[in-house]
DNA sequence: TTTGTCACG
DNA sequence: ACGTACGTGACAAAC
């Protein structure tokens, strides 16, 4: 027995598309359909193990069903952009798969499938299995033919008696049946008020449409169905020929043709590589190709240069202008000139005599940054440039894809990962520098991140200095009051469990206790995070216990031990702030995340008892005031907010005053909060659902402080719109200083997903701007402290705040010197006001 | 590796 | 009927 499987391409591909989540190379390019699509049919795969395989494809020409019904399926959602832009690699993804790809113009995908499934019927001992996720597709079960209904988790065989246990009926008069039902999908009429039951017991008492018409004065009928078929009887003869699959496509094949010899290993290697689904690669088993036949094929002489030994008395000898350099993880250092590529395997520190005073085109300039200067290298006359910058500014959101990338992307040229690479440096700047131009991001480039680097890097190399007994002894102290309450919580529950597993914790409260009767269930069980435990404190001491347990273990987790074991001999901390990383410009911070030192809760603000200065220093925090709104103020252009600002006006009282309809000295604190809470929320894209979850609301009275908001500040509502508009037009977003941000989820079929575009298009150019300006206010800070008050340095960034250390006499002028240069970065139509205080530690401020 | 939770602006 | 505010990073549990 020889069996045949027969894919419906494109019923696979629209239900993998839908059914996985959003899944793109680094470079952007949709492949969840093609991830979903070989999941399922390699599944079928495995369990059918056909002799035969092909899948039909869709060709976009009129069929004979558009000529007898021009409705056919009309008014249907024309396949999205990222799904449209996945077939031709699903396709040849097929093809290495080993299976044959059938396509006729004025056929569909389900007529090829007939057609092969009934022509199979001419050969002896051939069984046909025909996999699609579309229902329709079980009118073609008999003795022979099995149809394989696939989902993206399991896949239901059909044959002739799993159907009529089903349907009641023979699968051959499932037309029949659908005829009646109609399919809105494809637009097909059916008899008006006829659903699946009605009917399946109609065809399975009368055999067929005929039938059922014949004997139409029948006492079985119901009178309000008689008259429903008798209305729509013309329909339900045209339908059924709309549905009806055409088995008679004229397919020129022999079984030969279709024949399964495997897959092409290598050829799936490279195409999965290239789509990133390298979980496919371990699933099937490829094996990488021999990479040294491959590395002579791809190269040319001149693209695979040599690179000479280079000795340590050598190296003064290099010849001048720009140099491109890289150090492996073993301190190999490879260095490319306009001429020459050397590798040198000497002490870093000998480099001293070529570093000084060079400009350096390197990837990732502040590790490299580092390791000279560890090394004892001068790097104050060094010009840095980064093309992990040039990449960043050129798309931030797409994840850094490396040098290998960007020199198959902009230069057209193969290098093995791992290889050396800096022969190419020079050119990939020139060709990145043309994208940079194009793309108008020079300022970005230039003016921010570049100088940035060495900021940064010098910020880093400083630390922040922590009182490393003190944070010690304040962990021991979260200690005891866990064991405290996690005794009273074992009490309070009757058992002794995992307080910090979800899980059991959801399992203890929802079910032991029966806590939250009225609560529903989460895809995966209970939610049991504050806001959702909130909600219960009314019902169970147990609950405060429970949060403040989690509080308790959170600061000692994640803010004692853990920070003090990454500590220096100086008990100073050092991050590393990532430049390359956000999606709006902004830093972050990472190995510690100095960004998220706790400040909000009495507790967790202790913890910046112990972040302090360095004996005879003080502390500066200098933070931007409100800088989002005066952003959005400035951006809109809104007369009402930027006046607000210009005459030094609590903006919050204000806007309440505004949203709540009274004179400002009759705003209440309450009311003054929540206006807070909208301002906000305006910046991030608000719904009035959220809204009323974080100001306690309903949802009603949440968007009405909205809508009252937006008619107080109507050129804010303009902006707004004009700013989503243009996202949708050109792809994504500018902030003030050309810094862009795509938004391809602004194209994307699943409403959810583009309403979430519009929430990024609204925030993104404010929330990167403001990350423009702080950069720039920070190599300003930097050079004018450098000038003004050498002995001074910045110690960290959080977004919106400095924080400074300088020697205690140098207090004021520095204090001067940072507010000033924070508030003079650019000029806006609203001032920028920076509030800055001081002190010993970061908690204590004055 | 993914999920749930929670710390920050 | 569904989901529901932007941007991050770290930790523990569960897979």
């Amino acid at each position: 027995m020889k069996k045949i499987l027969v894919i419906d391409g494109n019923s696979i591909i629209n239900r993998a598309f839908y059914g996985v989540k959003p899944l793109t190379t680094k470079s952007g390019k949709f492949t969840n359909a093609i991830y979903g699509m070989i999941n399922i049919i390699s599944r079928q795969m495995d369990a059918v193990k056909p002799d035969y395989a092909a899948v039909a494809f869709d060709l976009k020409h009129p069929t004979f069903r558009h000529e007898l019904y021009p409705e056919y399926k009309a008014g249907r959602h024309a396949t999205p952009e990222e799904l449209k832009s996945q077939f031709p690699d699903a396709k040849e993804c097929l093809k290495l798969m080993g299976i044959s790809i059938l396509e006729l113009p004025g056929w569909e995908a389900d007529d090829i499938q007939g057609t092969v499934a009934k022509w199979a019927h001419s050969y002896p001992d051939t069984k046909s299995y025909v996999l699609s996720g579309d229902r329709d597709l079980l009118q073609l079960i008999d003795e022979r033919v099995t149809v394989l209904l696939a989902t993206n988790h399991d896949t239901l065989a059909m044959t002739e008696a799993e159907f009529s246990e089903k349907y009641g009926i023979r699968a051959s008069q499932f037309v029949d049946m659908k005829a009646l039902m109609g399919d809105s999908s494809d637009n097909i009429p059916g008899v008006a008020g006829i659903g699946e039951k009605t009917a399946a017991t109609l065809i399975g008492a009368f055999g067929s449409l005929e039938g059922i018409y014949e004997n139409i004065d029948s006492p079985t009928i119901k009178k309000g169905v008689r008259e429903k078929l008798i209305a729509g009887k013309e329909n339900a003869f045209l339908s059924r020929t709309l549905a009806k699959i055409d088995t008679d496509a004229p397919l020129e094949l022999t079984l030969e043709d279709i024949s399964y010899k495997g897959p092409d290993k290598a050829g799936l290697y490279r195409k999965f590589t290239e789509l990133e689904l390298n979980s496919f690669i371990t699933k099937f088993h490829l094996d990488a190709p021999d990479t040294t036949a491959e590395c002579k094929d791809i190269f040319t002489e001149e693209e695979s240069p040599e690179y000479c030994e280079l000795s340590r008395d050598e190296l003064g000898r290099l010849d001048t202008g720009r140099l491109s350099i890289s150090i492996s993880e073993d301190k190999t250092v490879y260095l490319s000139t306009e001429k020459n590529n050397y590798i040198y395997n000497g002490e870093l520190s000998e480099l001293s005599s070529v570093i000084p005073g060079r400009v350096l085109i390197t990837y990732d300039a502040k590790a490299l940054y580092h390791k000279l200067a560890d090394a004892g290298i001068d790097l104050a006359c060094v010009t840095f440039l980064d093309l992990l910058m040039y990449e960043y500014a050129i798309n931030p959101g797409g994840g850094m894809a490396g040098i290998p990338s960007l020199s198959s992307m902009f230069l057209g040229r193969t290098v093995t990962a791992g290889a050396p690479a800096t022969h190419l440096y020079s050119e990939l700047e020139g060709a990145l520098l043309r994208k940079i131009k194009a793309d108008g991001l020079e300022r970005i480039l230039f003016n921010i991140e570049l100088p940035l680097i060495r900021v940064l890097a010098e910020c880093e190399r400083v630390g922040f200095k922590i009182n490393r007994r003190g944070i010690e002894k304040f962990g021991e102290a979260l200690g005891a009051v866990a064991e405290e309450l996690s005794a009273s919580i074992y009490e309070q529950a009757g058992e002794v469990f995992n307080i910090n597993s979800p899980k059991q914790l959801g399992e203890i409260l929802f079910v032991k206790l029966g806590l939250g009767a009225w609560m529903k269930k989460g895809k995966n069980g209970y939610h049991t995070d504050a806001q959702t435990l909130e909600e219960l404190r009314q019902e169970s001491p147990i609950i405060d216990d429970i949060l403040e347990y989690r509080q308790v273990m959170k600061l000692k987790g994640t803010y004692t031990t853990a920070l003090t074991s990454v500590a220096d001999e100086g008990d100073r901390i050092h991050t590393d702030f990532k430049q390359a990383q956000t999606a709006t410009g902004r830093l972050s911070s990472a190995e510690p995340n100095l960004q998220n030192i706790p400040i909000r809760t009495k507790m967790g603000r202790e913890l910046r008892r112990f972040f302090i200065s360095e004996d005879g220093y003080t502390l500066i925090d200098a933070d931007y005031s409100q800088i989002e709104l005066r952003l959005l103020a400035h951006i809109s252009g809104d007369y009402t907010m930027t006046e607000a600002f210009r005459s030094g006006e609590d903006i919050h009282r204000k806007t309440a005053a505004a949203v709540f309809n009274v004179p400002e000295e009759f705003v209440t604190e309450e009311m003054r909060k929540k206006a807070k809470a909208v301002n906000f929320g305006i910046v991030y894209g608000i719904g009035g659902y959220s809204l009323s979850k974080d100001i306690g609301t309903t949802v009603a009275e949440a968007s009405s402080y909205i809508k009252s908001y937006l008619m107080n500040y109507p050129d804010v509502d303009r902006y707004l719109d004009a700013v989503v508009k243009e996202a949708e037009e050109l792809g994504y977003t500018t902030t003030m200083f050309g810094r862009r941000r795509y938004i391809p989820e602004l194209k994307a079929a699943k409403a959810p997903l583009r309403a979430f575009g519009k929430r990024v298009a609204m925030n993104a150019p404010i929330q990167g701007a403001a990350a423009d300006i702080m950069k720039l206010a920070m190599i300003k800070v930097y050079q004018a402290l450098e000038k003004e008050c050498p002995t001074a340095r910045i110690v960290m960034q959080v977004h919106d705040e400095l924080v400074i250390e300088a020697r205690d006499e140098d207090v004021e002028l520095c204090s001067a010197i940072v507010r000033r240069e924070m508030e003079n970065t650019v000029a806006l139509s609203v001032p920028l006001t920076v509030d800055v205080t001081s002190g010993k530690n970061w908690l204590e401020q004055s």
